[in-house]
DNA sequence: CCGGTATATTGGTCGGACCAGTTGACCTGC
DNA sequence: GCAGGTCAACTGGTCCGACCAATATACCGG
């Protein structure tokens, strides 16, 4: 198959540059940063493509700017926000950060049975609606690849019917973390995007208006899903020891 | 007591225009923005200010940039990340967006007991020692914006002890969140930061490493205190139906 | 009707100027 | 000696005007 060919502009390079020095705690928390000026000499950039950059890395909560002094850098632990997620996940080689990943898998895994939940007592008809006609399109003949997409839409579709604006964005953040690690994901949930009946079960509960079915059928499919996750991890983090 | 007086770059009062425009859905996802240098022209800024802006928007999830192309609105609520929950909860009249409100009260309300889980697990002694420092420093008689802030330093401890980087992310973007309410919270929890021993139980409980007590624990004062603001919120919202 | 082509339009980059706060060395006067 | 003022050298903030690069549109020719 085709895709996009990812085109980048400059200052979502220095961008990406500083927020990898920054978390690769090359640049510690307190440091300042260099000059603007300097940085264009250094990166061969104009000032204004720095300038947007910075922009980004205040933004994103992890750098503090004051005008006439130097700008430092901050502790993002404490001062960024879910967006970050994305940028931890993966480091600069590509490999995976466990510890991260972990975290990630068990906030999806406590919100998740939440989110059904309050799907099935917000808006049960009109989401169980969606869900089924999503349901109808998951074949088990089908690539691994569609039934991930469909697999997500089916969420998507859950955490809009909850009516919950703060789950929906995180949500949002969630799906932009697994993007970077999109085939890696395929491959890890085979097995549990086969197993249309947990889908069917959480859609049905949603339809009855039932907030406690719905709870436990998407706790048991999380819950399985999860530890698919978690052994992969396993996996992966003795692998890496090893080398 | 004095306060540190707010500057705003041109920058920022550019794109805080246009945010409030598109959650305002003056402009609706699919629409053009006008180009960069009619905005200039409009604003009366230069039209760096203008891209400084719209690299934030972009950033932040809310409009689509291509070369050549018009930058498009998106829609919000299916890019945005939860660093955007800040922007929703208050409008351009300072009016609070009860339904956002509940969304976050509701997922502060889920996460917050697996916080206090999983912090009496990961790390019990050494997060118990700080949440012991802070709880001495409760006492009863203290301005109740200081117990505040103390409890706010409690629940960032053991965000922190549950070593979960994902939470603590979440946890930074509610803490941003609550910033633009700061004194409405104040009132409304003043009986919550009065009540010591809730926080001594959550205390104990991750010092024995107990994971269920810390877990029930934190949930008896997670429901209390998020009861609390329904209530507000409940009367919040007859009001504003009235006038 | 299709495909190419010229042109206008839009975002991306450049450099160089000046404005506006901050810092620190230095001087002044008590 | 030291509090307070002064000035120069930073730093980020804003501006201008030019040109590059990708896209959209109207038009033309086959």
């Amino acid at each position: 198959m085709f895709q996009a060919v990812s085109k980048q502009s400059l200052s979502d390079a220095v961008f990406d540059q500083l927020r990898e020095r920054i978390m690769r705690e090359d640049l510690r928390a307190g440091d300042a940063l260099p000059p603007e000026r300097l940085l264009c000499e250094l990166l061969n950039v104009n000032r204004g493509s720095v300038r947007e950059a910075i922009k980004r890395l205040q933004q994103a909560g992890l750098v503090h700017v004051r005008q006439g002094g130097p700008t430092t850098v901050t502790d993002y632990r404490r001062q960024a926000g879910t967006d970050l997620l994305a940028s931890l996940l993966v480091d600069a080689q590509g490999r995976i950060q466990v510890h991260v990943a972990r975290s990630i898998v068990r906030m999806r895994q406590v919100l998740s049975p939440e989110i059904a939940a309050d799907a099935a007592t917000h808006a049960p008809q009109i989401t169980a609606d969606r869900l089924d006609a999503i349901v109808a399109k998951m074949v088990p003949a089908a690539p691994t690849g569609t039934l991930q997409e469909l697999a997500l839409s089916f969420w998507e579709a859950l955490v809009e019917g909850s009516g919950n604006i703060a789950y929906q964005l995180a949500f949002n953040s969630l799906r932009r973390t697994y993007e970077p690690i999109r085939e890696l994901m395929t491959r890890m949930l085979e097995q549990e995007f086969r197993n249309l009946e947990s889908f069917r079960a959480i859609a049905t509960a949603v339809r009855k208006a039932d907030r406690g079915a719905a709870f436990e059928q998407a706790r048991r499919y999380i819950n399985h899903n999860s530890d698919a996750i978690y052994g992969f991890l396993d996996a992966y983090e003795r692998r890496s020891n090893l080398t």
